[in-house]
DNA sequence: ACCTGAACACCGTTCAAGT
DNA sequence: ACCTGAACACCGTTCAAGT
């Protein structure tokens, strides 16, 4: 075992007696396994369970995996794409069941535990923002959707753009209230935002002032369906050559 | 001057005759200003126009200001308070004029003003869906979003929660499509869901597959009109009272 | 083809010390 | 109060060299 021998990490569990620091043992790392795309998103995943998404750097993956971090690049291009399937593993953990409710309820539904499973992990949503996932759970994601969309007799331009907004209406959403709930911790400033606006002159922003109660109202679920419901209602009042610019 | 005799990036301009390095002259850095808020946001916009917002960071900005980065936590808490009060001034930019065309059109013009203001940068729309400014002019740009919904005669919970809605999904397609254009230079593969949408199995995914022309299709700003328009459609139909939980 | 250590070119934030 | 250099504790990515 050539390389095991050379490695740093090794041998600091196996100079023993100094500070008791926790030998790697074989039952923590068994047997090294391959590399392959699953096992680094595999590990990926336990890492942002146990630490937060924040923890998850290529560095930290690799040390996790017994490698070093160039190893990870045989497998994902850049950081960007792990993330994308790490995502893409996560909606694996999606109920697309038929259902018997209305196709609009069964739709809020969907997408609220879309939102929940991205909600633990905001920094993860933030990122798919700028990088959809292209997997094989994500493109299934989007078919369910499109297929209760055409159930309720959505027109097909109308349904494939509501698709598409709902989605990155509910990643944007899970990014947000994510951050909001980790920084909670901190106590003292938290949602600078809503203290602003409850405080905010009425002489200067006459609307704001008046709405302040109800911009803080509702309970973020009420207001997670509110919004994936009125995009629905809207998406279905507004055909696609509504706005066509000739 | 003490200080600026002591600085390396002076020295380095003063000790001539070395590979012709542009000297720092009086114009480039003209009678060090002093620090302030105002005027780090003002060397801010500078670096990201000049470069991108990527290139913005705590060590460059305060390198641009002739000072060390330390200098920047008196006035900025953290990097994420330094990006909304870079993006609140941003949105002094914005015309919030009356106007004569129907509350919706012009709700929609300014949504559309506000995403092509943020299009630009990116990385900065992206920061805005964690931290959300709080400045004067995002204010004031809430209270007259929250103006023209009244006066399209929306209730007032829909009005207050569409408001947030509106200006969640204006930064997130901003945050989205920015991302995307800025990829377009390396040109091998551009819009990669947008491939793999565009030769879906039909047979995996019936409805992707068939819908597969309608989600590729439409110029952006159709599509942005088109998201605009069915949230404030499916707001008006919509009373907070639809979604409470009892 | 896969994997590695080391290097490259950076980060945000803190802090003791100065003015 | 404001400002600083230096340090702390990290990053993602590349690359020559190995197997």
């Amino acid at each position: 075992l050539p390389r095991r021998a050379r490695s740093g990490r090794l041998d600091s569990g196996l100079v023993a007696g100094r500070g008791r620091r926790e030998p790697i043992s074989r039952r923590e790392r068994p047997a090294k396994k391959a590399l392959s795309r699953a096992a680094i998103v595999k590990a990926a995943l336990e890492i942002i369970d146990a630490e937060g998404v924040d923890r998850l750097t290529m560095r930290r993956l690799a040390a996790s995996l017994d490698t070093g971090a160039a190893s990870l690049y045989v497998y994902f291009a850049d950081i960007e794409h792990l993330h994308a399937a790490i995502l893409d593993q996560l909606l694996g953990g999606l109920d697309l069941k038929r259902g018997k409710a209305e196709w609009d309820e069964r739709l809020v539904g969907l997408l609220v535990s879309y939102t929940e499973l991205l909600h633990a992990k905001p920094a993860l949503a933030g990122k798919a923002i700028f990088t959809r996932p292209s997997g094989d759970n994500y493109l299934g994601l989007l078919d369910f959707i499109l297929a209760l969309l055409r159930e309720g007799g959505m027109e097909p331009v109308s349904a494939a753009w509501a698709a598409d907004v709902l989605l990155l209406t509910a990643t944007a959403i899970a990014a947000e209230q994510g951050r909001r709930d980790e920084r909670a911790g901190s106590a003292r400033e938290e949602e600078e935002l809503a203290e602003v606006i409850a405080a905010v002159s009425p002489a200067e922003y006459p609307h704001l002032a008046a709405a302040s109660g109800a911009l803080l109202s509702g309970a973020p679920e009420e207001r997670l369906r509110w919004a994936f419901l009125a995009v629905i209602r809207g998406a279905m009042a507004t055909p696609g050559a509504d706005v066509r610019i000739p």
